[in-house]
DNA sequence: ATGTGAG
DNA sequence: ACTCACATA
């Protein structure tokens, strides 16, 4: 409980880190370089965590992952308020093309990048083709408009309910959490992230009944209506769609069906938020263990992690690396 | 096996 | 950063 460090929000050189992401964006999407967009997300990182506003491009050179062309944009930016390369971009149809498709669920740079050279340059295009798509693509594109909408909590508490209820009949010893940014208290949500666990499911015994047991619960929310597409399913993973009622809102949903033994290692990793996971696993390092969303493990002083820690609920994770307990509506 | 996409 | 599921080969 020392360090009270506050990375990132509205930092003093937000304007300079819109713009390297948006490049980041654009060198991953449009141009299939990684390593480009690596060097710019590395650059917006370094802006975003430097305390002071920067008023130069000679000043942000001095920063480690900041180059003489990085350095040039920030003048040019300073000086005229905006990025002629970036403006180009925003001009360019192919570019804007790839960015839209990629907003489809399951169509990511590589495909997007094909379906463009293939002459389909909007949605309305690429629902004249679906035949060039994957299952997942088709129901993406089905649920575009859907898909991004955002979810009022109310709507989830009523999902909830229902998961609740079909599952435990199901059998009552399940456990349901919704995790992500609905269990830290925001008014909505871009999708539904369940996680469900039951006593006799644990990291050994993999076997038997339980290979069967997302597809079982997953049947089940089909046959009550919840559950309206599957993009994928394996034993421990299932991400699908969703809705309330006929003629509601169609909504992006995830089940994890994880051993109880890592149940609250996974809740807490699924509830976030993000940059609150970097800094507790950051913590948990500094204390000498390593933190993922499977378990708690002490780090030897080889740095070889060992077994895991035997944990049975959330907090028992914040108090075994000495990190003040936080609510999940604080973790934001 | 490898690449892709999601989260 | 890391894991999982999928499609293709």
């Amino acid at each position: 409980m020392s360090k009270r460090k506050k990375p990132s929000e509205d930092n003093s050189n937000h304007d300079f880190c819109d713009f390297l992401i948006e490049l980041a964006d654009y060198e991953k999407n449009v141009n299939r370089n990684i390593h480009k967009h690596n060097v710019y997300r590395k650059a917006a990182n370094v802006l975003a965590n430097h305390p002071t506003r920067i008023t130069s491009g000679k000043e942000a050179q001095k920063l480690d992952g900041i180059g003489k062309k990085i350095a040039k944009k920030i003048d040019e930016f300073l000086q005229t308020g905006k990025l002629q390369k970036l403006e180009n971009i925003h001009n360019d149809e192919k570019a804007s093309v790839i960015n839209l498709l990629t907003q489809v669920s399951g169509i990511g740079p590589a495909k997007a990048r094909n379906l463009v050279e293939m002459d389909i340059r909007s949605i309305d295009d690429l629902r004249k083709h679906t035949d060039k798509l994957t299952h997942h693509q088709v129901v993406g594109l089905r649920y575009f408009e859907d898909f991004q909408k955002r979810i009022p909590r109310v709507e989830i508490e009523e999902i909830e309910k229902i998961m609740k209820c079909e599952v435990e009949k199901l059998d009552e010893d399940y456990e349901i959490t919704i995790c992500g940014s609905y269990r830290r208290g925001q008014p909505e949500s871009g999708d539904i992230d369940a996680l469900i666990t039951h006593p006799h499911y644990t990291s050994e015994m993999c076997n038997k009944q339980n290979k069967d047991r997302l597809k079982t619960i997953v049947n089940t929310l089909e046959k009550c209506g919840l559950i309206t597409d599957v993009l994928s399913l394996g034993d421990t993973k299932f991400m699908g769609a969703c809705r309330l009622n006929e003629g509601a809102t169609t909504r992006r949903l995830d089940i994890r069906l994880t051993p109880c033994d890592q149940y609250y290692c996974c809740v807490l990793y699924f509830t976030g938020s993000d940059i609150f996971n970097k800094t507790m696993r950051a913590h948990a390092n500094e204390k000498g263990f390593t933190l993922n969303e499977h378990s708690l493990r002490p780090l030897g002083s080889t740095g070889v992690p060992g077994e895991p820690v035997p944990i049975s609920s959330e907090k028992d994770i914040f108090d075994c690396i000495e990190y003040e307990y936080r609510e999940p509506q604080n973790r934001n």
